[in-house]
DNA sequence: CGCGTTTGACCCGCGC
DNA sequence: GCGCGGGTCAAACGCG
């Protein structure tokens, strides 16, 4: 309605890049398949074993969750083996600003970081990209995507570790309010720690 | 032709 | 108060 006059900006100095596809590269990463490597993700939340694999998230009080996942890079069959995860106690609610329905909304944040070649990790769900940005301590670029299923508010930031380029850092905010359109085929394997569950429930329980 | 991606601009919040 | 950095938007582009 009124958030026309928001978002302006000059149409001419809009520049469309015509070649220069050197980004191509980072889009065929995405795997070909719609299996994703990580099927074997899992959240120790009330292990309480912390194996000491706490990131550099922990830099970012915004943080929940940070993990450590190992994904198969050896041609990408998708032989996620080893995970350690930790809830991270400096998770608070206060997202300053006062909004706390906002808070609740978007406060399900959950980041962990995989190793694996591919930058964008196929979790069965579809995704949108809608921005990308370089950041600071970064010398990569972080991707923003969000879930483009209808009605679906869930984001999902994907970046590179800065230090260690085999690492890459995913962030989700929010927890679906659908089911995976490949959940038929992952509930199959993942038997109770599909992605939509855990994800709600360690969340839940991290709150 | 339609949909998803790309990409620069714009906005907001925080730190100094 | 200003500047920086991060996050989001939307038009244009490209591919299927």
């Amino acid at each position: 309605m009124s958030m026309l006059n928001k978002f302006r900006r000059d149409p001419s100095k809009v520049r469309r890049k015509t070649n220069g596809d050197e980004e191509e590269a980072e889009k065929r990463s995405i795997p070909s398949g719609p299996n994703p490597l990580h099927n074997s993700l899992m959240f120790d939340i009330d292990g309480g074993g912390n194996n000491g694999f706490i990131e550099e998230e922990t830099s970012s009080p915004k943080s929940i969750i940070s993990s450590e996942t190992f994904t198969g890079e050896s041609g990408g069959s998708g032989s996620a083996t080893t995970t350690l995860s930790r809830k991270d106690s400096t998770f608070d609610c206060k997202h300053r600003g006062g909004k706390e329905s906002e808070t609740k909304e978007m406060g399900r944040r959950v980041a962990f970081r995989t190793r694996s070649k591919i930058d964008v990790m196929d979790d069965g769900y579809k995704w949108r990209k809608y921005g990308k940005k370089s950041v600071k301590n970064n010398s990569n670029k972080r991707n923003y995507y969000k879930c483009s299923s209808e009605g679906c508010v869930v984001k999902k930031r994907v970046e590179r570790d800065g230090e260690d380029a085999a690492y890459v850092i995913t962030t989700y905010e929010g927890v679906h309010n659908h089911e995976s359109p490949s959940h038929v085929y992952y509930s199959d394997m993942v038997l109770s720690y599909d992605h939509d569950q855990w994800n709600q429930h360690s969340l839940l329980q991290s709150i």
